[in-house]
Parts: C-alpha cells; sequence; structure tokens
DNA sequence: CTAGGGTTAG
C-alpha cells in the first residue's frame, strides 16, 4: 500500500515534496531549504544508474568450478562425506575449502565436527586447518579450545603463521581480552619470524577502539606509518567509527580528510560511520553533504545509510523528507527493510500522526516476516504517548496471536502508560501478567510501577513493592530511592524522606540533582526552608550542581513560606548561572514585584522558559507532570 | 584454503 503510494508520487517529485494524508496526498510546501535539499537528492539519483555494475562474478565461478558453492550446512556435510570416501583421500586444501565456506557461513560449531571428522578418517591437517578451527572456537568464545588447537601445531611440527596469530588475537578481543590481544601483538614483534602485517595491526586497532581507548587506537596508526607496513582503509574506518561513536565528529573527519591525502578511497562502511555519526549529532544538513559526496564518487548508499536519513529526519519532525527517503532507496531498488519502516512509524508516532503509523505497520506486516517485537514495541510506544491505551493493548493481545512473545520493553511502556493515564489496576495487573509470561520485571519495571504508586498517592503500596523487590535480589538504584523519597514527599511524610535521603550514602549512593531537587521541595513543603537552604549549598559542595529546576523549586519553596528576603539573593544567584525562572516562578515573582516585596531590577532578568518538570506544591499537580526519564 | 572495519529501529 505504502509502496504504491510511494510509486504514484515519484513522479512529480522533482518539483515538490509530498507528505501522505488519511485521505491520500498533500503537497507540503514546506521551507525552502528542505526542497531544495530533496529535489537535488531526486535529480542526483535520477541521474545515477538505477542499480550497480554487476561486476564479472562469471569469471570468478569459473575459476571455482571443481569446487562446489556451499550455501548451507545440509549440503556441506554431504560434500564432506562424500569427499571422506574418496579414495584416494582429496588433498587437504580441498576440505579447507569446505571448512573455510563453512566458517564463512558462520555455522562453528559445524566447523569443528568436520574438523573431527577428518582426524578420524586420518586426513592430515595443514596450518590453514588449525587456523580455521581456532578462528571457530574463538567465535564460539572457547578461547581455552583455541589454545589447546595451537598446541597441535607444535604436536604436529607446524608453525604458527601471521594468520594463525591474527585469528587469535582477535579470539582474545571477542572475549574482551585486550591486554592479552596485546600481548600476542608484542610476542610477534619481539619474536622476528612472524611480524605483525595490516590485518594484525587493524584487529588491535578495532580492540583498543572496542575498550573506548581511541589514542591508543591512534597511537597503533600513528606507529605503522613509521615502519613498513602502512594503514589502510579498514584501519581507518575503524578509528573513524570509534570517533563517531564517541559522537568526535569533528576528529573523525579529520581522520577522513587524512585519509584521502594519503590517497586511501573511502567505502560505503566508513561514509555510513560518518553519516551515523553526524545524524546523532542531528546535523542532517552535514549527512545529507556526506551523501551527496559520496554518490559523487560512485560509492553505492546501502539499506544501512538511508534507514540511518530516515530515522534521523524522523527525529527531526521531517516526516516529509523521511517520506522522500525512502522513496529514493524505492527508486534505486533498494528495498527499505524493517529498520528503515520502524524508524518511519516512529517518525509517525513522535507527530502524532498514529493512523500513518498505524498504515506502515500494515504495510510491513504484509511483507511478511517484516514486523517483530521491536515493531510492535514501536507502535505500542506511539499509542501509548498519545494515551490511546486500547489500540496498545490491542496490539499486545495482536502480537501474542502472531507468535511473537512481548518482551520486557512491550511491558514496561504499557505499565508506564497505564501509570501515566491514572489506570493503576490495569498497571498491576500487567506486571503480574508479564510474570506470568516468564518476562521477569527488572529495576527499571520497578521503578516505573513505584513512580506510578507514589504519584497516586499509594506510597504504603509503593513501600510493600519495594520490599518485594528487595526480596528478589534486584538493587534499587539511586532513581528508585529518589522515586520513594517524592512518594514520601508527595504524601507529606518529610521526616521519613529525610531519613531515607540520609540514609543514601550508608546504601552506597550518591544523590543526583534530581534527588538532591526533590528533597528540596519536600522541605521546602514541609516549612522547613533553612535545611533547603543547607541542601542547596551541599549538593554544590558535593559537586552536584543544581540545575535551573533546583533554584525554581527552592525560589518557589522561599515564596510559598513568605520569606521574601531570602528570595531576592536566590533569584541572582540563579540569573547568576544562566537559568531563568519558569513560567509559574515568574507568576509568583510577578505577584511579588506588585507588593514590592523584592526588588524590581530583577525582573528584566527573567525570562519564560518550560522546565521539564513541575513538583507538587502543597497541592497535586498531576497533569504537568512529564513522562519521566528514569 | 586461513585473519581486521560499519548493520542503522523500540
Amino acid at each position: 500500500m505504502l509502496k504504491m503510494m510511494i510509486r504514484t508520487t515519484t513522479a512529480a517529485t522533482s518539483s515538490s515534496c509530498y507528505c501522505w494524508s488519511s485521505r491520500g496526498m498533500n503537497c507540503l510546501h514546506s521551507n525552502s531549504t528542505i526542497l531544495v535539499f530533496v529535489n537535488n537528492y531526486f535529480a542526483f539519483f535520477h541521474s545515477q544508474p538505477s542499480k550497480p555494475i554487476k561486476s564479472t562474478r562469471t569469471q570468478l565461478e569459473q575459476q571455482k568450478r571443481d569446487l562446489p558453492k556451499i550455501t548451507n550446512v545440509e549440503y556441506a556435510f554431504n560434500v564432506f562425506d562424500k569427499m571422506l570416501q574418496m579414495r584416494p583421500l582429496p588433498s587437504v586444501v580441498r576440505f579447507n575449502k569446505i571448512l573455510g565456506q563453512v566458517a564463512k557461513l558462520k555455522h562453528h560449531s559445524a566447523v569443528i565436527s568436520f574438523y573431527n571428522q577428518m582426524v578420524v578418517s586420518r586426513v592430515g591437517h595443514d596450518v590453514c586447518t588449525l587456523t580455521i578451527l581456532i578462528n571457530s572456537y574463538c567465535h564460539l568464545n572457547q578461547m581455552g579450545f583455541s589454545l589447546s588447537a595451537l598446541g597441535k601445531f607444535f604436536k604436529l611440527g607446524l608453525e604458527p603463521n601471521v594468520f594463525t596469530f591474527t585469528t587469535l588475537i582477535n579470539g582474545f578481543l571477542l572475549e574482551n581480552r585486550v591486554a592479552e590481544a596485546a600481548g600476542i601483538f608484542n610476542k610477534m614483534i619481539a619474536g622476528g619470524n612472524c611480524q605483525p602485517n595490516v590485518v594484525t595491526y587493524g584487529t588491535l586497532v578495532k580492540g583498543f577502539c572496542m575498550k573506548g581507548n581511541n589514542s591508543a587506537a591512534i597511537q597503533l596508526l600513528r606507529k605503522m606509518e613509521e615502519g613498513a607496513c602502512k594503514p589502510d582503509l579498514v584501519v581507518y574506518s575503524t578509528i573513524i567509527d570509534s570517533l563517531c561513536k564517541d559522537t568526535l565528529v569533528d576528529d573523525a573527519l579529520n581522520f577522513f580528510s587524512e585519509m584521502m591525502c594519503k590517497g586511501i578511497a573511502p567505502d560505503v562502511i566508513t561514509y555510513n560511520s560518518l553519516i551515523n555519526g553526524v545524524c546523532k549529532l542531528g546535523e542532517w544538513k552535514e549527512a545529507a553533504r556526506l551523501l551527496n559526496d559520496m554518490v559523487s564518487k560512485n560509492i553505492f548508499p546501502d539499506v544501512c545509510t538511508f534507514s540511518v536519513l530516515v530515522d534521523t529526519f524522523c527525529k527531526e519532525g521531517m516526516a516529509g523528507e523521511a517520506e522522500g527517503v525512502v522513496e529514493m532507496m524505492i527508486e534505486r531498488d533498494i528495498e527499505p527493510d524493517r529498520v528503515t519502516y520502524n524508524s518511519l512509524m516512529d517518525g509517525y508516532c513522535l507527530r502524532g500522526e498514529m493512523s500513518k503509523a498505524g498504515k506502515v505497520f500494515k504495510l510491513m506486516l504484509s511483507k511478511g516476516s517484516m514486523v517483530d517485537v521491536v515493531s510492535c514495541n514501536t507502535l505500542i510506544n506511539g499509542y501509548c504517548k498519545h494515551k490511546m491505551m486500547d489500540e496498545a493493548m490491542m496490539l499486545l493481545r495482536e502480537m501474542t496471536c502472531k507468535g511473537l512473545v512481548p518482551d520486557i520493553v512491550t511491558y514496561n511502556t504499557l505499565v508506564d502508560s497505564c501509570c501515566k493515564v491514572g489506570k493503576l489496576g490495569d498497571a498491576q495487573r500487567l506486571f503480574s501478567e508479564m510474570q506470568v509470561c516468564g518476562q521477569l520485571p527488572d529495576v527499571q519495571t520497578y521503578a516505573i510501577l513505584l513512580d506510578g504508586l507514589c504519584k497516586n498517592q499509594q506510597i504504603s503500596t509503593a513501600i510493600q513493592l519495594f520490599k518485594e523487590m528487595e526480596g528478589k535480589k534486584l538493587d534499587a538504584d539511586i532513581v528508585i530511592y529518589t522515586i520513594l523519597i517524592e512518594g514520601l514527599c508527595i504524601a507529606e511524610k518529610i521526616e521519613s524522606a529525610k531519613e531515607l535521603f540520609c540514609s543514601l550514602s550508608s546504601r552506597g549512593l550518591q544523590p543526583n540533582v534530581r534527588t538532591y531537587t526533590i528533597m528540596i521541595n519536600g522541605l521546602c513543603i514541609g516549612g522547613r526552608t533553612i535545611e533547603a537552604e543547607k541542601l542547596l549549598i551541599e549538593m554544590e559542595e558535593k559537586g552536584c550542581s543544581p540545575n535551573g529546576w533546583t533554584y525554581n523549586v527552592i525560589i518557589r519553596g522561599f515564596i510559598n513560606n513568605n520569606e521574601t528576603v531570602t528570595v531576592t539573593g536566590l533569584i541572582q544567584q540563579m540569573v547568576e548561572k544562566g537559568f531563568s525562572a519558569d513560567a509559574w516562578t515568574t507568576e509568583l515573582i510577578v505577584d511579588l514585584l506588585v507588593k514590592d516585596k523584592v526588588d524590581p531590577a530583577l525582573l528584566p532578568l527573567m525570562q519564560k522558559e518550560n522546565y521539564e518538570l513541575n513538583l507538587p506544591q502543597l497541592k497535586l499537580n498531576r497533569s504537568s507532570d512529564h513522562p519521566n526519564k528514569h
């Protein structure tokens, strides 16, 4: 359906950009920058061949004619059996070829059983056989067996080569044992007869990146430049990707240009890393520039490239552009996958266009095997965020009918929304249901339900639930305690809240800004403004800087307790730190100004600004609660 | 015949 809609729109895409409505198609006259962007790409993609030219694969196939192409393990078993029955036995090389192909299919346990058959049938093995074996053990996270396979080298009088050592290094890295990986590498360098090559270096660079040690990875790259083994595309791409993941996109771009200066051409993986990096920072214009750049170099974007763009446009609220990207994909015969459609669906959910989200979901259903737990969760989340609880619950039932098992995210989403709309009973029923279905609640689930109970003034039930959680040996974190402290404050049990707050350090927990602010608010509600002010100073001293929300809370607290003398100082402090009063606080301050109780010079310093959260202020203000980000 | 980079979504 969606595809049909997309196809009907493509004819007109050169002049405008379209979006869908429930009635069909509407012309979307968005701002010119976006139109220029989209149109450039259409022009651009129309000028490209619709599919990359197929390489001369026939040649390769001809070369391999004597070797059967292994496409699945069953076939490999057959071929292998036949080979074992041949007399004389085929050469080790032929067995290695089969083994290698099975390993490429990632059927590592099959590799091991083939190897064992080879041993029984007395097929000789060589360095290559053992290296494939070691590699398979590595991928099965069985380094112990890898190392005992290494022992076979000595038994058979074989010498491990650079492939063997690189495989071992990779094996240690897969188990996060970077030190041991580096140890092998150092021994290679010291040994002299088997020096690391560019792949060995690349493997270790990856290892450092995995540990988040970019500087070690970069150091290794610099070391390569000094020696005979120069860094290649993979080494650069690994570092570029790692920098992008750490949002150090500028550094990544520097390595990108450095690489190109050396005549190393980037590929689709390099560009995907960069596009992903800039997109995570919301810089879609930079992403568009990179996309432009790669296509101009005849590097073809793949599903991943496009999916990232769809996701970013959706998150930036640019659904029309996201649709445009999907059109481009279809135009270029790149089939959007579940990730692409899921991003688009999430984008519609974000805009509250739930009927369009539902249409994408139906389209995914019609394609078969595209809908999974994640896509259901996305739509359920969309329904929940727009308080369409009936639809959300219906989808929960539907997914079970389709044989999809709702996971902890499904239940957490639903429990949270039930709490937010005040359906505590439903939330509790879902909480039991998930346990019956074998999805054990985690700390986050408890946090969600505890928060719901506390916000709905059911503190005693909350405390009961908290004890249940402790009984299950789940470690309560600061988020849980903050919720309970807030719950106690809402119940106006300020002394208990304070006690719990003071017990945090003995529990090995550090209060965060949220915890402090909630406690300060509680103290103000209880009229204990002196303690509130002391806590404001204390948090700063303990290295937890108050934020705008903290100041708003304490200022309101002081005003409500008629302590207007201190308020002037607090407002000054807040403004000096670059925070401003929210609408509620401003109202109270203006009120004071009218009564001539604060310095009028402060007025222009205050701007209206919406804060994420409003705390209960002697009265409960449920409607102003925002989704909690525990 | 054997070893290294990205796979995006809730």
